[in-house]
RNA sequence: UCCUCCUUAGCUCAGUUGGUUAGAGCAUCUGACUGUUAAUCAGAGGGUCGUAAGUUCAAGUCUUACAGGGGGAGCCA
């Protein structure tokens, strides 16, 4: 018989036909005549109840099903006769896929730690948190291909691999085919990359940004999605050595267009998270209320699906650097000396608390901030005529800091290639970018946006390492 | 990379000012129960207290080193 999954059977109206469900054991209740299965298939947080009459044969089964074991169960959908569920599967066939020794299945009915999951990485989508923000990535994944799709912009493919080390966005990873037991060496004991794969050094890229300013150059409003790799030694709970980045790049947008575009699509996909991924934010929530009971009560946050509204309904707070300084100068707590780093000169980076206290504190909604000092950004963002400061935007969310890092790109040749020298960035590896702004060029802007500190404010998970499947962080390789 | 905290049963945790035989819930096994909802009730098994060294009459508890993990900071998305 042809299966059907769970969350079909769950939305039936007409329960009384003959159906197959296959899926994953959660839990087991028995008594003497009638034994219940809760089983998942993963196609929703859901599950389905499987009732199963007590006789000889089914006796045996039973006694070899437990918590993980995969089934395949034919059966009557039914209105069910208890009160917790809508329907059930009345069961007149079992059959055993895949047994799971009770004795070695580390997962059982109750709630495990995230740190104990994410040493069982293999196993933790079966869980319910880890199935419910596996079937959410899906979804912003989809949410964000829409967005662009539906608004006119093309998806590029940046490369992977890369020859550019002047990208200036954080530490590489090297790619190479040399032995390294026996590295070819120039006269000058330096390693010769003429004989390696490409004939010269490469590594993985850190930003597709730079190709997606080619491909914006030609065909107007473009979008990367890709995987992005830093080798920085960073242990936190926002970065990821591998993490996926989404980066549209737009011809004829200034950084008002800039900041148009990025908060509405935060907008969108919250949005249609909220629309389609209801049941796994509703638990998700509840987990996360469960959690916060444990916590000060000033220290609680707002309930996960309202939080998502209120940054849904409200306009995100657009302020200059210069303003954002004077507000934190200003502020008790700087005077008070409740900072670690106390707020004292114009030019300063804003260190976390700082960010934090602007979006939780003073405003208490997302902020985009622009017009940050020169000396503290990019080489490639468009300088403002004051001579001090660069059309930089950055989103500043709630819990997370930084969600999108985003400019207006400099287009004049000159003004680029005198910056790039400023912060001795080689022009011979950079040819190709700046050619760009020799033929044709004009105003353009973009963004990057983390995809995975986005999953981090849908899902209201609190470590990067939990939303996506298999973290790549400093010392961790295992899965 | 820096600072800080944690490691006790398969899992989550308790364990007093160092003191006799290290506890609980869940899971597992046995039994009971006419439909349960992370079922319930009764009982059983399960631990060289992360590893190594030290202090002490005595160490799960104190000290040091190492390993693994968490949180914070920096770098950023």
């Amino acid at each position: 018989m042809k299966r059907t999954e769970i969350n079909e059977l769950l939305k039936t109206t007409e329960a009384g036909h003959k159906i197959n469900v296959k899926g994953w054991v959660r839990t087991k209740r028995g008594s003497k005549n009638v034994s219940f299965i809760a089983l998942n298939d993963g196609s929703t947080i859901n599950n389905i109840q499987v009732v199963v009459e007590m006789n000889e044969e089914n006796d045996k089964l039973l006694e070899r099903i437990h918590t993980g074991a995969a089934l395949s169960v034919d059966g009557m959908l039914i209105e069910s006769a208890g009160s917790g569920q809508r329907v059930e599967v009345q069961a007149t066939k079992l059959e055993i896929l895949g047994e799971a020794n009770p004795n070695e299945y580390p997962l059982q009915p109750k709630k495990h730690s995230l740190e104990f999951l994410r040493e069982k990485a293999h196993l933790r989508y079966r869980t319910s948190t880890f199935s419910a923000i596996g079937r959410i990535r899906h979804a912003m994944i989809f949410a964000i291909h829409k967005f662009f799709n539906d608004r006119g912009f093309y998806n590029v493919h940046s490369p992977i691999i890369t020859g550019s080390d002047a990208e200036g966005a954080g530490e590489m990873f090297q790619v190479t085919t040399l032995d390294l037991e026996n590295m070819p060496k120039n006269p000058d004991g330096k390693i010769d990359f003429s004989r390696d794969f490409f004939g010269k050094a490469a590594n993985l890229t850190v930003s597709g940004q730079l190709e997606a300013e080619l491909a914006a150059l030609a065909l107007s409003k473009v979008y990367t999605f890709g995987p992005t790799f830093r080798a920085e030694n960073s242990n936190t709970t926002r970065h990821l050595a591998e993490f996926w980045m989404i980066e549209p790049e737009m011809a004829f947008y200034d950084i008002n267009d800039d900041m148009d575009l990025a908060e509405d699509m935060l907008k969108y996909v919250i949005d249609y998270a909220l629309e389609h991924c209801m049941d796994d934010l509703l638990f998700l929530s509840k987990r996360l209320e469960e959690e916060e009971k444990n916590k000060k009560a000033d220290e609680r946050s707002m309930e996960l699906i309202e939080k998502l509204r209120f940054v849904l309904d409200n306009p995100f707070e657009r302020i200059t650097y210069t303003e954002a300084i004077d507000i934190l100068k200003n502020s008790n707590h700087n005077k008070k000396k409740k900072f670690q780093y106390l707020i004292e000169d114009w030019g300063a980076d804003l260190q976390s608390e700082h960010e934090r206290y602007l979006v939780e504190k003073h405003f208490k909604k997302p902020v985009i901030l622009t017009n940050y000092p020169k000396d503290i950004k990019a080489f490639y963002m468009k300088q403002n005529d004051d001579g001090k400061t660069v059309r930089a935007m950055d989103v500043l969310f709630p819990q997370i800091g930084e969600i999108i890092g985003g400019s207006q790109r400099e287009e004049v040749y000159s003004k680029l290639a005198d910056r790039m020298a400023e912060m001795h960035i080689p022009e011979e590896s950079m040819w190709w970018y700046l050619e760009t702004r020799k033929f044709g060029t004009v105003p353009h802007a973009g963004f990057g946006l983390g995809f995975e500190r986005l999953m981090l404010f849908i899902t209201g998970m609190g470590n990067i390492r939990d939303v996506i499947p298999f973290p790549r962080t400093p010392q961790n390789l295992e899965f």
